[in-house]
RNA sequence: GGUUCCAUAGCUCAACCGGAUAGAGCAACGGUUUUCUAAACCGUAGGUUCCAGGUUCGAGUCCUGGUGGAAUCACCA
């Protein structure tokens, strides 16, 4: 039983003993650092049957535990709050165990299947580093998902088809003049998403020149009649009257319509995508040739990420599978039709909107697709939950996907779980590929790598390492930093990014936790080349910082329970600095290897091992590597 | 306009179920190397936790109202 398990036991006893208080449920806390003690249990709460002072009813239970656990070595009273003290034998006992043990992790994740589904590009752009949070994220989370005992399939649905596919095709098709990956020496997702933006600028030109014409004008000054009217009402409108302001409005307003009903771009990328939708052979092809390129891209991107996936779903193959489902809603009175023939989910009764499940000319929206493949999912895997690492900018969607799998009476609807995270803001607000205003994946891994080769540099303690072990320690420290910035920020919150600030690499930083891994590692080396064989040993007294560092260690593998529980790897994070801090403090203060006993340097190399397995085990559930040396 | 989320040191972030004197890193200033890697360690300075109420023995944390910001409310994905 684990000493928490006895101090909440002996102290329910305590209380039934001294106070006639029955089945109370108590829980201790770590004792804050400004004070002596380890557990901390709060008394407050049970004056009203001491009928004492809060010190007397402390000094009472602190006196009947003592007695009983003979892990409390002492305890002390401040106000109602009774810190307990548990002798030093009590925790080499705990190092003892850690170094004959390993790391164990509680497995809360027993016979319990997740699939995760993360990344889910379009292939009509290269990734950008709002991408690698949602991979870095997804990744992380099902790494953390495994130590805990869950079966994790890793899933990536790729969303390859639809309007926004074919504008790059259609825009290669016209002004591409045949350019490929190979003939342009440009990455291949690069290359699309090159006419991803030259459609958008060619649109907006062509857009531009219509609101010139006569057709044009006539909407333009509708819409500047309705503006002027609608901010007329309001009390202290800012809004920009000015014929640019208006014409900005107008342009930001009117574009899907015009887009649809008046683009002769627009209506040449729809005839595109009815092609592609009835098998056209000329159109399949060059969508084919396209996403090859893109896949190619997207390949060594993620390689280089380190991320990977067990079950790759493409949207072409799954996009039209809701439909069934539509129908079975409407048999079952989930949905109801409107008199243009469109299908529609009523969730007013749930504090939201009337939702569009199909159009009226039969195709399906967005979330229909969704209900689709969360039913292939099922029916794939027969998963117990089933998570969505995406953006918080969707929770409205997901929200109303698990209301309708719901109202579809779906066994797996419960199991969905939106893990929803942050943007990635740049100063000047949210990044847009269409505008250009994005930090290019490939090209941020490049620049911390190379910051971390030119960090490495300057400091000069590589001597003798090939360029094949630098290569891949450069790799291993820039690609952890940039991973553990955006992964030791809670996943929930909005990062903002600056590019003018480069990466830190000192500090609360992946470098600083591999560093002091290093320093580990090169202990243990020398170790091995003296013949000493690591093993626990009982030192002759515990230094504070050695037992900080044994208390940290104790503590990790509830943190691992813990980022599982709250979808969150950013404690995983902590743990491991935390770790990694305490370290090198404890590094600084005591010699190692050189002291002086036999038993004493066995204990603290012992101490130091299971410091860094730790590391490692933490880093690799973050998905970064640790070096040897660096 | 409705709904949801956010606001903590100059900057970037912590703070487990409501617990004690709100912690780190960066930046600033000062110190530490004949000892296992100084990407380190130690110290100084920096706070009305956006504002006003409320609940509680106790509030950064919960509730109400306000201020400021973000997202969303598409027959886009």
């Amino acid at each position: 039983m684990d000493i928490l398990s006895v101090l909440t036991e002996k102290t329910q006893a305590a209380l039934a003993s001294l106070y006639e208080i029955n089945e109370a449920e108590i829980s201790f806390e770590k004792t804050n650092a400004n004070f002596k003690g380890d557990y901390t249990f709060v008394v407050f709460p049970y004056l009203r049957f001491s009928r004492k002072k809060p010190e007397d009813t402390a000094s009472d239970i602190g006196e009947y535990i003592q007695k009983e656990v003979e892990q409390v070595s002492g305890y002390n009273v401040v106000k109602g709050f009774l810190n307990l003290e548990l002798s030093n034998d009590y925790w080499l006992d705990v190092a003892k165990n850690q170094a004959a043990n390993g790391i164990t992790i509680p497995n809360i994740g027993k016979d319990k299947k997740v699939v995760v589904e993360y990344s889910s590009p379009n292939t009509n752009k290269p990734l950008h580093l709002g991408h690698i949070r949602n991979n870095v994220l997804g990744f992380s989370y099902c790494q953390i998902l495994l130590a805990n005992g869950y079966e994790v399939i890793k899933n990536n649905l790729i969303n390859d088809r639809g309007i926004h596919i074919c504008k790059s095709m259609l825009a290669w098709q016209k002004w591409g003049n045949a350019e490929t990956p190979e003939s342009s020496g440009v990455k291949g997702d690069h290359l699309v998403g090159k006419y991803y933006v030259e459609f958008e600028k060619q649109f907006q030109a062509e857009f531009a020149t219509w609101i010139e014409t006569p057709e044009g004008n006539t909407e333009l000054d509708k819409h500047k009649e309705a503006k002027v009217l609608e901010e007329s009402k309001k009390k202290d409108s800012d809004a920009d009257l000015s014929n640019d302001g208006i014409l900005k409005s107008f342009k930001s307003n009117y574009k899907n319509n015009y887009f649809n009903n008046n683009s002769g771009l627009g209506s040449e990328v729809k005839t595109m995508l009815q092609k592609w939708e009835d098998g056209d052979e000329e159109v399949i092809a060059l969508w084919k040739k396209m996403n090859g390129w893109v896949y190619d891209g997207f390949d060594s991107t993620y390689k280089r990420m380190g991320v990977s996936f067990d079950k790759i779903y493409y949207e072409s193959d799954t996009y039209l599978l809701g439909k069934a489902m539509v129908q079975e809603g409407l048999e079952s009175g989930a949905f109801f039709t409107k008199d243009d023939g469109s299908v529609w989910i009523d969730l007013t009764d749930e504090g939201l909107d009337e939702k569009i499940v199909q159009r009226a000319d039969g195709t399906s929206v967005y979330i229909t697709q969704d209900i689709g493949t969360a039913d292939l999912k099922y029916k794939d895997f027969g998963m117990d939950k089933f998570i969505y690492v995406v953006g918080n900018e969707q929770e409205y969607h997901f929200k109303v996907l698990q209301l309708i799998l719901k109202k579809l009476n779906k066994p797996y609807a419960d199991g969905l779980y939106h893990l929803s995270y942050g943007m990635v803001d740049l100063p000047e607000g949210k990044m847009k590929s269409r505008e250009g205003t994005v930090v290019d994946a490939d090209e941020l891994m490049e620049e911390v790598v190379a910051t971390a080769q030119k960090q490495t540099e300057e400091l000069g303690k590589t001597d003798g390492m090939s360029s094949d072990e630098l290569t891949e320690l450069y790799e291993t420290l820039g690609m952890g930093a940039l991973k553990y910035y955006l992964l030791k920020i809670d996943a929930k919150k909005r990062i903002m990014y600056d590019p003018k600030e480069s990466i830190d690499f000192q500090g609360n930083t992946a470098p600083f936790i591999q560093f002091s891994y290093t320093r580990i590692a090169s202990m243990l080396k020398a170790a091995n080349e003296k013949k000493i064989d690591v093993t626990f040993e009982m030192p002759n007294e515990l230094a504070a910082e050695e037992k900080e560092l044994i208390v940290l260690l104790n503590a990790y593998p509830e943190a691992v329970n813990a980022a599982a529980n709250h979808y969150n790897p950013s404690e995983i994070a902590n743990a491991v600095y935390e770790i990694a801090k305490a370290f090198n403090k404890f590094y600084h203060e005591h010699i190692i290897l050189g002291a002086k006993e036999t038993n004493v340097r066995n204990f603290r190399l012992s101490l130091s091992k299971t410091c860094g397995e730790t590391i490692k085990h933490g880093f690799s559930l973050l998905g970064i590597g640790v070096p040897e040396r660096m």
